[in-house]
DNA sequence: GTGTATATCTCGGGG
DNA sequence: CCCCGAGGTATACAC
């Protein structure tokens, strides 16, 4: 893009229908709608309702053509979306500049963070070995020992649902692979625990405990305090 | 709705400030952005790029209050969502009627059920014995039984990947519970099968299958033509 | 680039 | 309403 452009949103309300062939394939038939095209090239079509989700879209990068009452969106995968224009009822362009970016807090890196440092809050006892354990599968989240010098896995999630449950499975059965660690129990800490994954973790031997975000910061907090 | 107000779209470009509070804690710094508010309240802060995404975001059903330069959005949950608007740059309302809907084809449920209107061309022998068939954790897409009158539970995906593996694996350890099913073995069928998600499979005893979707379509519309 | 895990996931269906 | 599964998931991050 040349420096004399920038940063623009356009907007288009028309009565259009749009037709995408990629992944799948899926169809608007003729309606009014309003066509979103942003300054990375990304095209979505929205109607009047449904959330944030375009009803078709097409992410960069794309190209996107403009023909006669056709604009048709190519990307290098093969995707296609066509965007047949009816009648177009309003078309403008909006400078937005670049955006300074998003702030996040409690995520659940911001979990892991204050579990890590208040081990103790989880079990009496406990101290961390290492976050982010390394195994062939991938990371642990926390890797603890806890008061009798046994190894304890710990899967922190914010919302913990089935899948956290497998995940922490599937490392325990690599780390129980390993005679300097052996044996290894498992532990599914997360602010809410959906009472499948409560199953399911009870039904092989993992222990499950919901813990307070809030809490644990003001447990923080207040450790800081006394320094 | 009164049936005077037609659904509609406004679009709003101004210099703001957003701060969301609920789930998490996410913070907006003042620059010029996109504000979309549907026919059905959600509303949206959209940036120049970034896909479709918006940076932040409140979802119907939610209550927008218009104050002197702040705009206060609450959902029922107890979300807060301001934007605090510093220079309105352009506002305007677009009506854009009701839309008919998105129209849909290749997604699992198709393959489904082209698999479950042809069980021997996944293997030779195999009849259907029902479609998403109840266990304790949720529906197998597939309970056959083959040639030999065994049990067959097969999990069926447009992508084959880790996760379903592991969905079918619980499937097999509630259904192989059942002396009346006992022995059920399983098979993996997708469109395509991550290589990891193969290894699994096997390393499961869980034998795996690649179809193609044209090809079963295909299959389907010959037999049709027979009658 | 592939593989893995996260997400204010969103969205739709079933109990 | 919650629970659960699918998604054109998108997105970030590690290897």
């Amino acid at each position: 893009m040349p420096l004399t452009t920038l940063p623009t949103v356009r907007l288009v309300i028309a009565r259009c229908e749009v037709h995408y062939e990629g992944r799948l394939t899926a169809h608007l038939p003729l309606a009014t709608r309003l066509i979103m095209v942003k300054a990375d090239g990304c095209v979505a079509v929205h109607a009047d309702g449904g959330a944030y989700k375009p009803l078709n879209w097409m992410n960069a990068p794309n190209r996107l053509t403009e023909g006669d009452g056709e604009w048709t969106v190519t990307n290098p995968k093969g995707e296609v979306l066509t965007i047949t224009l009816d009648e177009v009822l309003s078309d403008s362009a909006h400078e937005l500049g670049v955006d300074p970016g998003l702030q996040k807090d409690g995520v659940e890196a911001h979990l892991q963070e204050l579990l890590a440092a208040n081990c103790t809050s989880i079990a009496e006892g406990l101290r961390l070995v290492r976050r982010e354990y390394p195994t062939d599968i991938g990371p642990v989240d926390l890797l603890c020992k806890d008061a009798d010098g046994a190894t304890v896995a710990i899967e922190v999630k914010r919302r913990g649902e089935i899948d956290g449950v497998e995940q922490l499975t599937r490392y325990l059965e690599f780390l129980n692979r390993d005679p300097m660690l052996r044996p290894v129990r498992g532990m599914f800490v997360a602010q809410q625990i959906k009472p499948q994954a409560k199953v399911l973790a009870s039904d092989r031997e993992i222990a499950w405990l919901e813990v307070d975000y809030d809490e644990l910061r003001g447990i923080e907090s207040r450790e800081l305090r006394l320094f």
